[in-house]
DNA sequence: TTCAGGATGTACT
DNA sequence: GTACATCCTGAAC
């Protein structure tokens, strides 16, 4: 198993965010291990982007995180009752980050579904399985993750990210993948900032 | 299938 | 007090 080292997160934001897509985000939560292939991401920007918390070197209790050495897991809760999922990239400091839009579950798909929607994959609706993890909320509550995961090291075995997982048959994606460029969502208020093409998907 | 509206709580002004 | 890197529901089509 090859896990993303600092070296993956130190890169430059937007390319990591081109990166991440087709890499595998893996979750043990207790017992059970679960693994999604990430299928959409954002990229902000923190010096130059109205749309990330920490715009123009913002320092705050939630945007402290970002700040913090690649590869951090930053979660901050929105809209009062869902997380979202971002890795820190570039040097340290830098507090620019990579927010997971999406994925779908490649490992313990049942696991997943259960933190999801309380049943078993078999038991989905096509309306639920074509909703599973599209979207920032939906995939954290899918894998457990809250804020108490905000600040999280890079060395951790509880939520990491890998390139391949040869024990679990998941193999490494191309070195090339083609994928979608477009606006970043629920922006409005960021001025100049909402046309920038940063957010990134595959097909899936 | 799309759409409006409400839920909900924390951070920050 | 206001805004928020969202999601679900129910109604209309």
């Amino acid at each position: 198993m090859a896990r993303l080292d600092r070296e993956f997160f130190l890169q430059d934001t937007v390319a990591a965010a081109q990166e991440l897509l087709g890499r595998y985000l893996v979750r043990v939560d207790g017992t059970e291990v679960m693994v999604c292939r990430i299928t959409e991401t954002e990229a902000y920007v923190g010096a130059i982007d109205k749309a990330c918390h920490a715009y123009g070197g913002r320092r705050t209790k939630r945007t402290e995180t970002l700040y913090s050495a690649p590869g951090t897991a930053y979660v901050y809760l929105i809209y009062g009752m869902y997380s979202c999922l971002n890795f820190v990239t570039g040097p340290e400091g830098t507090a620019s980050a990579v927010l997971i839009r999406g994925c779908t579950p490649v490992y313990n798909a049942d696991a997943v579904a259960r933190r999801r929607f309380g049943a078993e994959t078999r038991k989905l609706s096509a309306y639920q399985r074509k909703n599973f993890m599209n979207g920032p909320g939906k995939l954290c509550k899918g894998l457990s993750i809250d804020r108490s995961l905000n600040a999280l090291p890079l060395e951790n075995d509880v939520l990491y990210l890998a390139h391949d997982l040869p024990e679990l048959n998941l193999p490494r994606r191309p070195d090339e993948i083609p994928f979608h460029t477009g606006k970043r969502i629920g922006i409005d208020y960021a001025e100049e900032a909402i046309d920038f093409p940063w957010r990134f998907w595959v097909d899936e």
